[in-house]
DNA sequence: GTCTATATGGCGATAGAC
DNA sequence: GTCTATCGCCATATAGAC
């Protein structure tokens, strides 16, 4: 007899396809992004065909939007799932080393933030879900940790830590400023990690 | 007699003409972005005919290159021109109001911001012109004037104040974190001046 | 220079055969 | 579930009339 037979959760699609046909169509997003990504081009790269992926998505806006939404809760814990405790210059620099080593050998995530950047003008919920997910937790960990060490205005500290690092990153990777301005992140980091950590009142 | 007979640029095409259509193309690419924008709504928006926006520019890849060019070229002297002098608190306080008011309250630039992000990944040579054309020379700009000012590794010490500030941007603006995680601008920048200053030598 | 076709091709989404 | 065919639609780029 089929082994479907007793399987009530084959109904009319299974999350199986689904995370097969997701896991297909996030590469073709990263690299073309949304405008350029085709369905066909999706539903070859997931293995299916292009009515099985029509059966599961009610249309291409639909599956970025699940897409997206997987990405960003994926990508979060990277770097922030890891609890922040001891020595604080050793801390911070091993949390931006993290966070640099993360984005720049993550080349998904680089495309991520390119994609999520590109399509923010036209789908601001998008953008919403990406920092609710990852930039907003992120900046709450910190900001936690930089408040245990009685530092001024913690939460505007942990921006000018988080961004800067960030920025440095989309400056020398996603547009290339390794080329034109180079800098080296060890060198970068020191630096930043030296500035906050002198904050700390005595 | 015509106005025209004397005037020996009236070859095959005007400056004017070129000038009229790249303004025109401006805020079509600026709203869509470049795989949305067709040669048509560039036409019709800068009032020429189709067959002369093909006359003057090869392509639609052409035309884009030059507007980057413009666009780089002409938004780098709105907060950079001025000369950095006087007292540092106040000079570097001036100079993060001037960078945070003209880029929110320029549209046109958060707009060219996410243009260069979404098109880096097809077009590295259009993210480098951005670079060389603004972040590097206002880096330069800076980083001279907090070597003045004796601060230890002023290079990147630049890059800090400049990359906190930008993804401050990024973040409330382009992102939508005003609705997500908002902060007010002066706080941001009081705390950020007030930590570089920190940094000068007594 | 302007206008209105038009050639050519890719796209999203659907329908039918198996 | 798979394949191929198809419908509209809009894009780039070109050609012809005026």
């Amino acid at each position: 007899m089929p082994r479907t037979e007793k399987c009530e959760y084959q109904r009319q699609g299974s999350i199986e396809k689904e995370e097969q046909i997701l896991e297909g169509a996030i590469p073709e997003f990263l690299k073309s992004g949304y405008a350029c990504t085709s369905m066909d081009r999706v539903a070859k790269a997931a293995g299916v065909s292009k009515q099985t992926l029509y059966s599961y998505f009610s249309d291409k806006d639909g599956l970025f939007t699940v897409l997206v939404k997987r990405m960003a809760s994926r990508k979060f814990q990277l770097v922030w799932s890891q609890p922040l405790a001891g020595e604080p210059a050793i801390v911070l620099h091993d949390l931006a080393y993290r966070l640099m080593k993360v984005n720049i050998k993550d080349s998904e995530y680089l495309c991520f933030v390119r994609l999520i950047v590109s399509e923010s003008g036209n789908r601001p919920d998008l953008a919403k879900l990406f920092l609710s997910n990852i930039a907003k937790p992120a900046m709450e960990v910190l900001t936690k940790y930089l408040q245990e060490l009685k530092i001024a205005e913690p939460d505007t500290t942990a921006r000018i830590f988080v961004g800067s690092l960030i920025y440095f990153i989309i400056n020398q990777e996603v547009l290339y400023g390794k080329e034109i301005m180079p800098m080296p992140a060890e060198h970068f980091i020191d630096r930043l990690v030296e500035m906050v950590v002198s904050q700390i009142p005595s």
